[in-house]
This record gives C-alpha cells, structure tokens and sequence, in this order.
DNA sequence: GATGAATGAGTCTTCATTCAT
DNA sequence: CATGAATGAAGACTCATTCAT
C-alpha cells in the first residue's frame, strides 16, 4: 500500500484490509504507522543495496558492472513495490532515511565509484565518472518498476515480458559505452 | 508542494500557505484541490513531451539523441519540481494521465522508436532498441530530479554544479553506447 | 428555492442563479439571508389569511364555507410553492412568525370560530367546532401543494388535471359533513 | 432533530449532542449523515401505512374509515416528530423515498380506493372518490402533528387536551360525510 | 449598481491513536 | 490476541458576509 500511494496516501485501515486483520490489531503489533513504515525500510535497505556490495574488484570490469546491472534489473522486476517504496521515500526529500543517505550509502558508493575509477585509470574500462555511472544503473533498472504504469502503457504489455527486452538493450548498452578502446 | 508530497500528502492549507493565501481564498480560485492539481498536470504535459519531438528524423542520429539526452538533462535540472510532480503520478499509478499515456504519449514514443529503428537498420546507429532507449534517456536524465536528495546526498552536492559532470558522463556515455561499428 | 429546500437548505447563490444575479449583487439589494426570508414571509401572511376574511356572516354558512375551501383550493393550486414556504415555517417551529400566530392570526381565527359557533347555535350548520373545522379546511387544502410530490406520485398526475377531481371531493364533502339535519 | 429542521438544517453535532455522544462517536456508528437518516425513514414507513393497511373490507364501511381516521389521529398524537420527519422528505421532493411513493404506496392506495369504490357503488357509502378521501384522511390527522406549533398557537394548549377535540370533531365530521342517503 | 476578492465559521468526513474488555 | 468504543486533530469544501473598486 506505500509503495502505491505513499505514506500519507495509505491508511492503516488499508494495511489491515489487506492483511486480513482489524485495524486496532495492526497496531497491536506495532506501536505506530511510523513503525510500520519504518520496519519496511530498515528491511529493505540492506537487500536494496547488496547488489551494488557484489561488484567485484577482482573480476572483468566490463563483465562486473554487466552483470552488476542484470541483478539491479532483476530486483526492479521481482520486487517493484519494494522499489517504488524508496522512489516515494526520497521523492518526498527522504526524511526517514536521510542519515542512512549521507552515511553508509554514501560510504558505499564512494568505495565502488574508486573502484570503478581504478579500472578506468587501469585501462579496462572506458573513461566514465563512477558516481554517475551508478546513478544511470540505478535509473535505468529501477525505471521498469517504478514507471512501471507508463511503461506498461507505452508497450502494451500485461505481463513482464518486456523485461527480457530491457534486458537485451542495457546489456548491449551498457556493454558498448563501458568496453574501452 | 505536490512534486515533494503527492496529492495526498498536499494540504490546501500547505498550497495558501506557500501562496500566502489563506485556504479558503485559494479555494475561491479554484474549485477543488483536484482542480488545483489537474491544471498543474495538463499545463506541464505537452512542455514535457516537447524535447522528445524535437528529436530531428533528418539530422545525424547520435548527435540528434545525444542533443534530446541534453536537452532532457537541462529540463531536470531547471524544472526538477515538476519532474517530481509526474513521477508521483505514474507511482501511483497515473490515474489521472492514464489516458494520455495509452494515448497521445504512446502515438509519440512509438513514431520516434520507428526513427530510431530506422537508424538502425541504415548502419547509422548501433543496434538499440528505441523504445527502451527512449526509457533509458527519461530515466537516467529525471534520475537528477527525482531521487535529487539522494544524489545530493551521496555528492554531498549544494548546488547545481554536479549538473556538468552529469552532462559530460551522459554525452560520453550516449556517444559511445550509439556510435555505431 | 426556500419553499423546496427550506431555510438552511437554499444558498444565496442558488437564490442569485435562480434570479440571473450574482450571489453580491443579491446581497446589495438585501441585507442578509435572513432578510430575504423575512420580506418573504412578511409579504405573504396578508395574501395567506385573505380567503378566511373573505367568508361572509352574513351569507348562507353552507355556501360560504364551501366558497371558502374553494378559494383556498385554489390558493394551493396557483401559489404551491407560497404554500410550502409555511409548511416549512411551521415545521420548524415557526420561530420567524411565532408572533404572527399567536397574535393577529390567532385573533382571526378565533373570531372565525365563533362566527361558525352562532352558525351551528342557529340551526344553519351542522354540529362542528370551528377551530377545528377550519384546520380541517386549510389541512385538506394545502394537501395539494405542500404533499404534491406524493399526491403526483399516487395518482400518476403531471398536470393539474387532479385539482378538479380534488374540487369535486371537498365540495361534495363539505357540502354532506357541514349541511345540518 | 431531522424532524424540526430537516436534513440540511441538521447537523450531526446536533444529533450528537442530543444522543450525549461525539460527532466522530456518531459517524462511528453510522457511516454518514445519509445512512442515519436512510435508517430513520426504512424503519419507519412500514409503522406509518399499517393504519391503512387495517381497514377491513369485510367491516362496516363508515366505521372501518372512521376507525381508521382514529388511528391515524393517534398516530399524530404519539409519533409527531416522525409525522414531520416524512412531511419534510415530501416538502423537499421526497429525493429518498421516490420510489416508495410511486411504487408500494401507490399500489396500496390504488387497493383501499377500488375497496372504497365498491363500497360506494354497494351504496353503503356516500359518494366520494377513494383517493382524495383517502388525502383526506392524511392531511387532517397529521395536520395535528405537523402544524403542531401553529396549532397549539391558535388554541393556546400547551398539552395534548386538545387532540380530544380534534377526535370528537373528524368523528363527526366523517361520520356526516361519509354515511350514505 | 455590480463584481472580484477575501475570510470566519461551520459541516461532513477521515484517520491515527487510546482505552477497556 | 482481538475488538468494540471513543476521540482529538486535521482536511476538503460550503457559505454568508464584508470590503474595495
């Protein structure tokens, strides 16, 4: 229900229609919405980020960043909520999860971007900046699930199908822009 | 106030504030909160579609797409509010855009991925597929306006400056994904 | 407008598109809501009381009363809306014309009685309390006008065809209930 | 409070503060506004027209009306405020209980006024036409409970003594209108 | 005269939360 | 565990009325 309508767009009368339970009894088992929300996200940021943690340093640049944007890929399309959930959160300025932003997510990316600029400086990878090379992995995976709506209704499609096109088009994508030389 | 907290999360109250009105005059403007929100969307549609046709069937297709990711670019970065505004919409599923997506907006993609197939098939662009190359575009360009907290905050960036190395990193990395050969 | 909705429920500007005017423009001419009403009112308790004036001592007591219950029938035809704007009134405990009734139309009415009293004690009537004879008139009546969406309802009436079906019953009615002997 | 000032002039505050509960302890037992009032006007209408259901065609035709007459005035006497909730839905166009009036209740009245029929053409009964007697009938009797304030105010009663006179009055009223030769 | 603008006071309704059982 | 009852706070919208032009 947040991932569809937001925070203040979904009540807990909502949550416990579809859980099947009353709504004084969802907040049996939690003290508040807030803590209902905040659950959802403390539960997802670790799964949301391990993908970017399994960029190895030690295998083809070239083949880690690909593979790197087929997992992200995957996750947009096994767990779209979970992805439309963040959208909402950092779309309203990311007041729950701020300090997670500017602390261990900034720590990480500041890591994998180093990496990816020591591969570049190494020649092994065509000259992209790292920051924003992850940001367009993040964008372009995380866009199937979260425009998901407009997606669909541009390509006609009902089912997911049109993930294996995506799939398809960011692997020979990202596969030319990073090859170097 | 809508592009940070959706329609839902919006009060009138919050709207006259900013306005300096009081919420009964804001009122006296408009007849509702969705009439307030309705004239905000159909004025804001055909600017947003508009980079997207100005895309030139006739000029040199890299330069033309990467010319679109610039324009597209510079749109995030100066309108990143009403970015924001359709990315709250269609995460909520567009119900009040949903005809013009299925509509207006599919007619358009359509027309401007049959161009990019065209290229294509002439050997004048790498093998991409054009809907998907139009996400790519949309996504990694609003990327800066939608998850802007997020990017600040990995950047530690105050201003606008990242822009440029946004701009450099998308232009590369266009030319080299689309440069056919 | 009143006499459909009553008091709370007409709104000036209902009142102002009624009347071709603005919902200002109405309040230059009257003060406030409240006034409107009142001159209303005012302006018809005369027209209302008039028949009951109009029933003569001197004549025969059959035929005057009957003449009576006719103009009223009437009345009730011609003025429908008049006539549920007092039904309204009433209904509501007729806190603007409280006055009214206790006072001069009590007074009316009371002379009425007795006149119908010296009728009765002189032979020339059938034996009938005049107070509530005259409920009875005004009841069967304004029947018509105030209930019209019920008696339309029950006979399949559009028209004012049934007025002539409710002219023949009273006449005969009153004719039989009142004639003495 | 429906009953004296009718739907629009009621507020739910009121009826609150009436039933010694909260306005939002009101709407927890009941949806809304309409659904208290929808409740009030189904659970009543079936009491209103059992009087008229009672009169036997198997009786003696002017004590069955009378009879009926008298119950009805009962009616008046206990439930007024029930008499003025209906005369306040038909004031208004009766925009909840349309469809009852042109269907149960027409059906019901078309069934007494044929009944009324036969017994006039048995001559058991003075000519009169069975559905104006039978408006008759309504508008006298309930004119007791809807123009209560009127008609205390004209006879300065401040209990119900007078609904004794109003008895001995239609009593013989009836009886003189309706006996036949 | 007429009207655009503005607003204080309601009025229905939603909702998160508390409390007792 | 679960739920009926209750409520403070907020939110969208209405409306009579005022004021300036």
């Amino acid at each position: 229900m947040f991932s569809t309508h937001g925070f203040r767009g979904t009540s807990i009368d909502q949550i416990a229609a579809e859980a099947g339970l009353s709504k004084q009894n969802v907040l049996y088992y939690y003290p508040s919405k807030d803590a209902i929300y905040a659950e959802l996200m403390n539960g997802l940021l670790s799964v949301w980020l391990d993908p970017l943690r399994g960029m190895d340093a030690q295998g083809d640049p070239v083949e880690e960043i690909v593979a790197y944007v087929m997992r992200k890929l995957e996750l947009a399309r096994v767990m779209p909520r979970e992805s439309r959930l963040f959208a909402h959160e950092i779309l309203q300025g990311a007041p729950r999860i701020a300090e997670t932003i500017t602390g261990p997510l900034r720590e990480l990316v500041d890591e994998k971007a180093a990496q990816i600029a020591g591969w570049v400086k190494a020649g092994q990878l065509a000259p992209v900046e790292g920051h924003h090379l992850i940001f367009s992995i993040w964008s372009t995976t995380q866009h199937y699930a979260d425009f998901e709506v407009q997606v669909r209704g541009i390509l006609g499609s009902e089912d997911d199908a049109h993930y294996a096109d995506a799939a398809t088009f960011l692997e020979g994508f990202y596969r030319r822009a990073l090859t170097p030389g």
